[in-house]
DNA sequence: TCTATATTCAATTATTTTATTGATTGTTTG
DNA sequence: CAAACAATCAATAAAATAATTGAATATAGA
């Protein structure tokens, strides 16, 4: 074998992976799926694109084996096919971050009308006045959540509410910097009058025993 | 800001960065970049490409602000715009090994005729009873190496032979899994009957102090 | 068995990337 | 100043990818 070819197989191997994750919707799937398995339609719904794309962006994902599909009665689930997956997408959302200073300014000024542009860390939690809650699909919660969280998704906010303490401050999270349900979340809650604010927590942080 | 909007160019910056890293060349140069500042003209030559297409990728990649450019004289010099695009570079191939066996796979098929297919690991390496040898050009090796290797370039190879030591073990490395000095090194000093193998080594471990 | 539903397939068009060529710019050197 | 050289630019044709649409498949439930 021709060292050239061999030159030009190998990093055109890792490069067709590269271009597999190349995508927005591809990518938007990735981050999805670490939340756990999911069926075409909910990312489609989630993702506002059609089955059709959704499907067609699946296939692409798959025949790279970044995905797993396994076939439940008439829907498929699909799941991230191991956690190297979601560390390169997560490697790649770092340097872009790095390289690309346009990408957190853009983060930032989204988050500027919902008062979530400073968020906090999960290290910055200590002692017992935080209410951590979850805000993700309970399927999500279950999937893997902070040991100290409670679930209480987006959509069952306002009729649980009620239930929240007013003399702590409430910390809540959701996928990750691009997913807006904290963003709501807090926005909701401090209009109610708690004292609230957006955390930043990663799936690992979430998936650690 | 919608918010459907706001995840579209949120992917989309992301994905834009994978794309820049999507094709054979550029992944070529960004490692040939990793051993140290390379003008145009070096890359085309190692990466047997016209000098028009070397520089059509390389703007592919400052645009990316993957890389930086500084010009000298009549030469451009290029280099990584920091220690993060290597590492994502690195996050990059591990995945692709991770999920596509195939690429191992191709890469000991390569490897079989020098011999090569087993290589050390640096944690391997203990006791004196070895010489560590730095096959890549001395350029390379002054930009960063292990601390206790020896420079002998490829090309010197032959000429500086004479004076290796045939009691010891002779372990050559080079530029990565991806370069092939190691291996015709190797092959060639077991032809001369020298005790000769090749080892793994990373970029982190040869600038580490 | 028939119908509704979830998903995939297939085909077409539009859009982006890639590869290649020759001309152009800027710098050094004779 | 002219020649040689490194690099980039600009333009084009070829190839790959993306988006969209409607049909096809497979399963569950009536």
């Amino acid at each position: 074998m021709d060292k050239r070819t061999f030159k030009n197989h190998a990093y055109g191997e890792i490069a067709s992976l590269a271009r597999a994750m190349a995508h927005p919707l591809r990518l938007e799937i990735l981050d999805l799926l670490a939340n756990g398995p999911k069926s075409v339609e909910e990312m489609a719904t989630i993702g506002q694109a059609s089955m059709a794309s959704t499907s067609q962006q699946l296939q692409v994902l798959k025949n790279n084996r970044l995905v797993v599909a396994e076939k439940r009665g008439k829907q498929v689930f699909y799941a991230l096919a191991s956690r190297q997956v979601y560390d390169a997408w997560m490697g790649l959302k770092a340097l872009t971050s790095h390289v690309n200073p346009f990408l957190d300014q853009y983060i930032r000024t989204f988050r500027e009308p919902y008062g979530t542009e400073q968020s906090l860390g999960t290290a910055t939690l200590s002692g017992s006045d935080y209410l951590v809650v979850d805000v993700r699909p309970v399927k999500e919660y279950l999937h893997g959540h902070l040991p100290d969280a409670v679930s209480i998704p987006m959509e069952q906010l306002a009729e649980l509410s009620g239930s929240l303490p007013r003399d702590k401050r409430i910390v809540a999270y959701c996928r990750g910097e691009m997913c807006t349900y904290a963003d709501e979340a807090v926005k909701y809650l401090r209009e109610m009058g708690f004292q609230a604010d957006r955390m930043d927590v990663s799936i690992s942080e979430m998936l650690a025993k």
